[in-house]
DNA sequence: TATTTTTTTGAGATGGTTTATCAATTTCAA
DNA sequence: TTGAAATTGATAAACCATCTCAAAAAAATA
């Protein structure tokens, strides 16, 4: 039977191959995992493969989910004091609604938005590379 | 004569006022030199002020700097790695283009997004409470 | 398959930024 | 002027992420 997620593994090994880097037992399994995520932390990973694996080193998440985000899997986001990295494989750009009772984050597009920060960035002379939007309040769970 | 940020001064001596704090040299040096800078580092005023007062901790400038955010003075920004205290004792709110070249920060204001951040917001039944919205770029000076 | 080369891993050290601790000092109201 | 209360400066600690390096694993080569 072929893996739940033989297409992002091969995008994985594609990114491998192109910069000499080798496929290991650690990397598969923490991509597994990764793929099973809309946003995560290093340190979640962590203590979620823990059972799996207990001698999985925390550098090696990092190193991993850092790896992930040069591969296009992944994007780092800083929202509070950890890095969440966000399972973009199959998703395109997006910014976040974030609810600061609960936590909960809310994925958004708004093509709007985006056009009229091109025409701020240009009427100032600059030209974007990224941006980044997060929009913080309460969800109606944690409004009342 | 009078000080050239008396109003400001009276802004923080109200908030000490209100919360039994004091009145201090160190406050005052540091509200002075604050008020005269845009966007600044707690490290970069620790420096800058090392030659008024050598004996000044960078301790106390982390809280100054997040007292002047307390009587709204100052707003704490994260913008690279270290922490930017924004002073807004004279603007309202506004956003930011962040130059990845030379690190140039120009402010801006856009009713429009912020319009339709709400509309996003309220559509997925959340009430925004603050937000964060940064462009990164190239200014003109650095494409060429 | 055996050998060699190269990369990766895990444990812990390290680094950078900000906050916490605490004895000594300063402020300010009585 | 006195004394309670707050502040300061030096430095330790916290925190998150990266770096170091010897041992292990992977892949290329023979
Ligand atoms: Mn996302
Ligand atoms: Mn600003
Ligand atoms: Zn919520
Ligand atoms: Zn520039």
């Amino acid at each position: 039977m072929m893996s739940k997620h033989a297409k992002e593994m091969g995008v994985l090994k594609e990114h491998l191959g192109k910069h000499q880097l080798k496929f290991t037992r650690q990397r598969e399994l923490i991509l597994d995992a990764f793929l099973k995520q809309e946003h995560i932390t290093a340190e979640a990973m962590y203590h979620q493969l823990a059972r799996k694996d207990p001698h999985l080193g925390l550098a090696t998440i990092y190193r991993t989910l850092n790896l992930f985000c040069e591969a296009g899997l992944a994007q780092a986001r800083h929202f509070g004091t950890q890095t969440q990295y966000d399972n973009v494989s199959h998703k395109g750009h997006h910014d976040h609604l974030i609810c600061t009772g609960c936590g909960k984050i809310v994925e958004f597009e708004n093509c709007d938005i985006e056009r009229l920060q091109e025409e701020v960035a240009s009427r100032n002379g600059f030209t974007i590379q990224t941006h980044r939007l997060e929009l913080y309040g309460l969800c109606s769970r944690c409004r009342h």
